[in-house]
DNA sequence: TGTACATCAGTGAACGCGCGTTCACTGATGTAC
DNA sequence: TGTACATCAGTGAACGCGCGTTCACTGATGTAC
């Protein structure tokens, strides 16, 4: 029988670690209402540990939210690659946006929150261009060689609204039990469907 | 010469001087970042007073919430009622939310956080069914009588959506610079003229 | 009009608590020779 | 392979602070007679 060690000095990956330990209570509470203590806590560490590897809440949170924007605009592109048709993908990448937020709601309630994070952060700042690209580029395709550009931006700015506020109305349970899935499905659907650019 | 009391014992409304700071604190930060105290000492009483009228935060945030949503059904109303044909009607409605949002962004970041007031609370009921009922008679007339029920909430659903998300995004500064009065009016325009449901 | 009293609104000291930060420490790891 | 040492990661006690809550109080107001 081999024996394992329970507790080691060394963590291993505690950077990741805390990231994840603050998503799980950034899926529960907002951001000024957790602690780097509760952090530490929650990963198992001492509350001084966190220190070492992000100095304090806005540089986990930051890193946390890059974490975020990294996996938004991955799923945006694997969506719009796997769909066909110009609108079958308009389709897709807004389902994929609010199907991120409902999936990631610790991550979502942080990435758009400019007071708590470092929107500098170059890594932050490459990933949201990203997934503001994902979207441009898939809008850009439907509308075709006819669409002007501020056109086409102004089509962008309304589809990110739409699918953003859903994701925001959704999770705080403005449209029923954020745990309905079959409901989520539903709406999804009916949504998407009622209003497409012109 | 007169002579004017400075300071008095008795406030003589302070329930609405509470409401009021409280907005002013929760316009800057989110309302877990907001203390008790904080709001006492910005309405100018001692730390205990704010007991006599509202029990704890949740009381006077979800007061402060009512308001809100009192504020915003009436500015729905007044925009759909001074706006002539079905579409100008319903691009009434959507500005004059956005437009909420943005001139009172402390009760707009209270009013849908659910973890954070009594949703059950029956005037806050009452008046988020006016505001809903508002956004539902306008894409009513715009899509006349061949609109299903179904499809007729799908369009309500997409529309408040828009204008929700828009609103979080722009006040977060994810559009840019939120004291930008011009680019405001030039996106709101432009948004507002993209998309039109079918 | 005047007085007495009940009620209400706001005060301020006190309490115990969890917080962020600091700092000397200890255990683990990597590297030079 | 073995030893010595530097560096790094995490610990835990200590600090001062603002918090929510409690509570005896005081000043203002309203009402009964």
């Amino acid at each position: 029988m081999t024996t394992t060690k329970k507790t080691q000095y060394h963590h291993g990956d505690l950077a990741r670690a805390l990231i994840d330990a603050s998503l799980v209570l950034l899926s529960e509470r907002g951001p000024e209402a957790i602690s780097m203590r509760e952090i530490a806590r929650q990963a198992g560490v001492s509350h001084g540990a966190p220190a070492h590897h992000f100095g304090d809440k806005a540089g986990l949170f930051t890193a946390a939210a890059i974490d975020g924007q990294q996996l938004l605009a991955a799923a945006l592109g694997q969506a719009i690659a796997g769909a066909t048709g110009t609108e079958a993908q308009l389709k897709a990448a807004g389902e994929a946006y609010i199907r991120f937020a409902v999936g990631h709601p610790g991550q979502f309630n942080i990435m758009f929150q400019s007071e708590q994070i470092d929107r500098q952060n170059p890594d932050y700042k490459a990933a949201a261009e990203t997934t503001r690209s994902h979207l441009e580029q898939c809008v850009a395709t439907f509308l075709g060689d006819k669409a002007e550009q501020r056109h086409l931006s102004a089509v962008v700015t309304a589809l990110w609204s739409q699918v953003h506020g859903f994701s925001c109305l959704w999770l705080a349970g403005n449209f029923g039990d954020p745990a309905d899935e079959a409901l989520l499905g539903q709406m999804l659907r009916d949504m998407l469907s009622s209003i497409i650019p012109q």
